[in-house]
DNA sequence: TCAAAAGTGTTCTTGATACACCCATGC
DNA sequence: GCATGGGTGTATCAAGAACACTTTTGA
């Protein structure tokens, strides 16, 4: 391969997890043109020059695959030389976390289509898209229980035992019932609602919020 | 500011920190072009398209003060869009930790000087730079004990106590005795070497050295 | 009255903290 | 023999882990 000398492209792609109630999902594009055409690949492209990186990744998010989201957190650069056969790119990664039926996907640009995955049956991805899915997770798992980042994954209201399925499917273990209840509270990130569920064959859950942050 | 559509330039600069056995040091550059020249600056500069981020960096590093060093750690992307007068720069940083009395300071390039800074002295540095020395510090707290990084400060041999006063230094506080050393040791990032201190006037301590990582 | 999930406290274990004295060496 | 820093153990406290039964609701 050759490198244009003195041109580094730079370029952003998202790791974006949604969560069901059952499973974790990564969203993916299919690819509509080279290289890869036809492959899927994270959502993605390059930074154009008066943007920020974050709004490089909202604005692909958005063009890609619908989806509107703030990206949350960056997870770090990749720039293997021969990562992107059209040169020297180097793709700085974030983390997003929706909810998935908020979502209305629709593909536009460069993506054929943008769907859902399950997380254990992810296909072969495009370009170091592999590589940089193992970071978010490992990311997504570490960040876990140091700050609210995972209960973004459900919505504004939600009963205990979902945000427990979502603590164990992200951390790959189940949780015992009580312990999780007592250090979820602990944390204070998040606060009962006054409202319960309705019309459910079992005792009523109550519902919480995730607790709107200290700097506003 | 006008920014040329399509492109965006991509730098990485380096937060090197040295330890002195009494205070951390910071190796800073004096720039002698613009923008910016004659102010204080991380050393750092442009990637060009057939290295690495890391490579870059450490080619950076040597050129601008003669320190040679594999950059430790990637501490993020630095992206504001006004953070560079001469246009669109995306900057990556990275932290490094060496040993001071290991390098023979020399400044080559743009860099008119480079020099060792108390971290309590610093002067007010170029571009953003002081936003990125505060990212390094803080990485460097955080890392500490979940790692061998702060260690990287130390020579191949040191005593106990040497470690202890890095570690106090870095986290700002002082620490117990006993208590350091029975969980620096329970880490197993330290081993005992059996070489003890020569010609001090107390008790000899004995040298350790920072293991070998398990990967080699 | 049964099925299905919500909800709740206590004991035990483990890791972190607080704390004071004797040891080796050079001068 | 004294000044200087090296080196060690135990009791206490707090956080995390293990563990089983009662409550509410709709069908």
């Amino acid at each position: 391969m050759v490198f244009p000398r003195g041109i580094v492209s730079l370029a952003v792609d998202c790791v974006v997890f949604g969560f069901t109630g059952e499973r974790l999902r990564l969203l993916l594009i299919r690819r509509a043109v080279a290289p890869f055409a036809g492959m899927w690949a994270l959502p993605g492209g390059f930074v154009e020059a008066g943007e920020t990186l974050r709004a490089a990744a909202g604005r692909e998010l958005s063009e890609e695959s619908g989806v509107a989201l703030a990206a949350v957190e960056e997870i770090g650069a990749f720039d293997a030389l021969d990562r992107d056969p059209r040169g020297r790119v180097v793709s700085v990664a974030f983390l997003g976390l929706v909810r998935p039926e908020d979502c209305v996907l629709a593909s536009r640009c460069d993506a054929a289509e943008a769907r859902w995955f399950d997380l254990d049956a992810v296909p072969a991805l495009a370009f170091d898209h592999g590589a940089i899915l193992r970071r978010g997770r490992d990311r997504l798992r570490d960040a876990l229980w140091s700050g609210p980042l995972g209960l973004r994954l459900l919505g504004d209201a939600f009963t205990l035992t979902d945000a427990q399925r979502l603590y164990e499917t992200i951390g790959g273990a189940p949780l015992d019932v009580r312990n999780f209840r007592k250090r979820l509270l602990a944390t204070g990130l998040v606060v009962p609602l006054a409202a319960r569920q309705r019309g459910v064959a079992h005792r009523a859950a109550r519902y919480y919020a995730c607790r709107p942050s200290p700097s506003g």
